[in-house]
DNA sequence: GTCTATTGCTGTATC
DNA sequence: AGCAATAGAC
């Protein structure tokens, strides 16, 4: 086999980009001839299924394969799955592309891998850690994720005497989420109280002095929160010292997802690349969904005018993925925003089946909806987990995992709650975080109070004492010794010393990185068998994440990694699926982002779940409930299900408690758009005394104009 | 100072 | 249903 040349390779292009679309292939090889000129900026507006992940990938492996170094290259993905599946299929593209032209010196570069692909928050925590020390930061630092970031919020809530206030101060969690509103859309503390938190207007002023005061207690104690990575790296590449250094480390730079991105990214990315030259992106404005974490549409839009000249842009219009009837009614539902999007989507895919507009009694016949429905899919072949359950708010599939369960039906849920929220799995990362960065307050306080006898005033004092010897130096040298020496109160006697050592061998690194994490949980078992009537479950997460840490090479690795990119799925009580295993797929919406499914059902729609009661206050919210529901609907390759229970179960409205709630349809769905659908009633009629088709779906929907009637009666 | 019980209030989706 | 503040017992 013959080497390669140093210089661009000419191979038969022809063939390994031959699958391509015109528009496909104009998006992979616009600019990229020349990967050491790299030409100006380039978006690609990529609809639902146009094999989006696809065209990039072949955009990254054309540029390989004519000569770019991997390592040079920036791949920004939204999630580090998204960004597995594209090293995957670059990988795979870029050999079948050099295999014959016989090409090991292309794929022996990329086996040294496209190092920079992740999400904008990791790889800003590895470029932050790299340059630290120029930008005064402790190379050290910890990263606190939400809830970690809101018990700061609290701690510093505390010290500021707000929450001994007449009338009662947010809570924790609203606190943070009207401090991360601010600081990733650069709007004002009372734009943003106007618009979203009209409830905590009252507060502005406290509220001013405890992000201040937030701010100060993060630098005290060298722990960021998510948006400092993207802040403290935006800032580094505004340096204009740092920012000829930055970027002048990547050739290209590749943005999937970019209309989830939001003001503070979008900087970061016109820093790195100022004239354009090397940047491409890639989204969709019809998907845009995460406005809620300040992401702005106005990103994509935007995007061309910015550079001189402007970007060029490519749109990818066909449908891979969908049946033409799908996709019709997709598209009926987004052409009904206030907001034009820049495409119409198209397929070949011809189908009879229209999707379906089911309509049940309540929860409960929702749920047996969807599982007999699954069960008929598979018998007739198609595997479980070609088919997914998605829904816009995690609890929402609480009646149908209660059913999968019952039925003995393995299933896997992404989005929710996380199992590293739960109190043990923290409780155990504390110690760790706490061991990496004693300066961490939120960690220390934490586990100080794990002990019997220890609560929030000893806590305090021992941790000040720590800050107090270390002066301005590094706290681990010192931690040991005022931890060993600290006069403990009298009942946390017995459990003092134990907890001393194991705190002195984890500041020492006595142990090597996986069994540092055994020791921490022996440690910590009798403390969990002490504090929880389920330990034993308990301990079975805790030897899972026993294994989990194993897999990474160092605690800060294990650390970061794990706040940046929790393991996405959580499991029911029966235990995680083997992977070889078949299972049905429950997601949430926002979760499902980016996949598809041969067979999907789409829980509860009706007003109040789509559009979600809370997002109906402006246009905009509504707007983007609807490309939710979009969202969910493109989801489909065959089949799609939308389930519309007529009633169904809230709990806690304000003053009313829990009750029954009669619902209608989604108004994303209005009555002109039903001919698109199959609408029909579930369990059927039986055919004997069933109306002709037409009058079964007018009995539908005389039905729903009756649960709209009653649910009037409670507004 | 810590712990437990009680009462009142609460905004979804996620890196 | 779960958290935050408070009262009262140790």
């Amino acid at each position: 086999m013959s080497t390669v040349a140093e210089s661009a390779p000419s191979f038969d292009t022809a063939a390994w980009l031959a699958k391509l679309n015109d528009a496909q292939r104009e998006a992979v090889e616009s600019g990229a001839a020349t990967p050491h000129a790299p030409a100006g900026a380039l978006l690609v507006i990529a609809g639902a299924g146009s094999g989006k992940t696809n065209t990039l990938a072949h955009r990254v492996a054309n540029l390989v394969v004519n000569g770019a170094d991997p390592q040079r290259i920036l791949l920004l993905t939204f999630s580090r799955r998204a960004a597995l599946e594209m090293i995957r299929r670059v990988t795979r593209i870029t050999a079948a592309a050099t295999a014959a032209a016989g090409g090991p010196a292309a794929r022996a570069a990329l086996a040294q891998g496209l190092t920079w692909s992740g999400t904008f928050h990791s790889v800003g925590a590895r470029l932050l850690r790299e340059y630290a020390d120029l930008i005064g930061l402790a190379p050290t630092f910890t990263i606190n994720d939400r809830e970690d970031s809101a018990d700061l919020m609290n701690l510093v809530r505390h010290e500021l005497g707000l929450s001994a206030k007449e009338r009662r101060f947010p809570a924790k969690s609203t606190c943070f989420a009207i401090y991360s509103r601010v600081v990733n859309t650069g709007a004002s503390l009372g734009q943003v109280l106007d618009s979203a938190f009209p409830w905590c207007r009252e507060w502005e002023d406290d509220l001013r002095r405890l992000f201040a005061a937030y701010v100060d207690a993060k630098q005290k104690q060298s722990v960021l929160d998510y948006d400092d990575l993207l802040l403290y790296w935006s800032h580094m590449a505004a340096e204009p010292a740092l920012a000829a250094d930055l970027s002048a480390r990547f050739d290209h730079v590749l943005v999937d997802e970019y209309q989830d991105t939001n003001r503070l990214q979008a900087s970061i990315l016109l820093a790195l690349k100022p004239d354009g030259r090397g940047l491409t992106v890639v989204g969709d404005d019809a998907q845009s969904i995460y406005s809620f974490r300040g992401a702005t549409v106005r990103n994509i839009l935007d995007f061309p005018a910015q550079f001189d000249p402007p970007a060029r842009q490519v749109t990818l219009e066909r449908n891979y993925r969908s049946t033409q009837p799908i996709l019709a009614a997709s598209n009926a539902v987004i052409e009904q925003a206030s907001e034009r999007y820049t495409k119409n989507l198209w397929t070949d895919k011809a189908s009879a089946q229209r999707p379906r507009l089911v309509t049940v009694a309540d929860d409960a016949a929702q749920a047996r909806y969807v599982v007999e429905q699954v069960l008929e899919a598979r018998e007739q072949g198609m595997k479980l987990k070609s088919q997914a359950v998605l829904f816009r708010a995690a609890h929402h599939s609480a009646a149908l995992e209660v059913e999968l369960t019952r039925r003995n039906i393995p299933f896997v849920k992404f989005g929710g709650l996380k199992f590293l929220d739960s109190v043990h799995v923290k409780d155990v990362l504390a110690v760790l975080r706490w061991a990496e960065n004693p300066r961490d307050r939120v960690a220390g306080f934490r586990v100080v109070q794990l002990l019997p006898g220890v609560g929030p005033a000893t806590a305090a004092k021992l941790l000040d004492e720590i800050v107090e010897r270390a002066g301005g130096a590094d706290p681990v040298a010192s931690a040991g010794g005022v931890l060993a020496g600290f006069a403990a109160p009298a009942r946390a006697q017995e459990d003092w010393h134990p907890f001393v050592k194991l705190m002195a061998s984890v500041y020492g690194r006595q142990s090597p990185w996986p069994a540092e994490f055994e020791m921490v949980r022996r440690w910590y078992e009798p403390h969990l068998e002490r504090n929880h009537e389920d330990a034993v479950v308990r301990h079975a997460d805790l030897l899972q994440m026993e294994s989990i840490a194993g897999t990474y090479a160092s605690r800060e690795r294990f650390l970061t990694e794990l706040t940046l990119d929790p393991p996405d799925a959580t499991s029911d009580e029966s235990g995680v699926p083997l992977l070889d295993e078949d299972y049905l797929i429950l997601s949430t919406i926002h979760s499902a982002k980016g996949q598809e499914w041969r067979n999907v059902f789409v829980l509860n729609g009706v007003d109040g779940c789509i559009p979600s009661d809370l997002g109906t206050g402006s246009d905009e919210e509504i707007d983007e409930e609807r490309r939710l529901l979009y969202v969910a609907m493109t989801r489909a390759k065959e089949d799609l299900h939308i389930v519309v229970p007529q009633r169904f179960y809230v709990h806690n409205q304000t003053h009313l408690g829990d009750r029954h709630v009669w619902a209608s349809r989604t108004r994303f769905i209005p009555t002109p758009l039903l001919p698109l659908f199959d609408a029909y009633a579930w369990p059927r009629v039986p055919v004997a005394s069933a109306p002709s088709a037409t009058g079964l779906a007018a009995a539908a929907r005389a039905k729903l104009e009756i649960g709209a009637k009653l649910r009037k009666m409670w507004d």
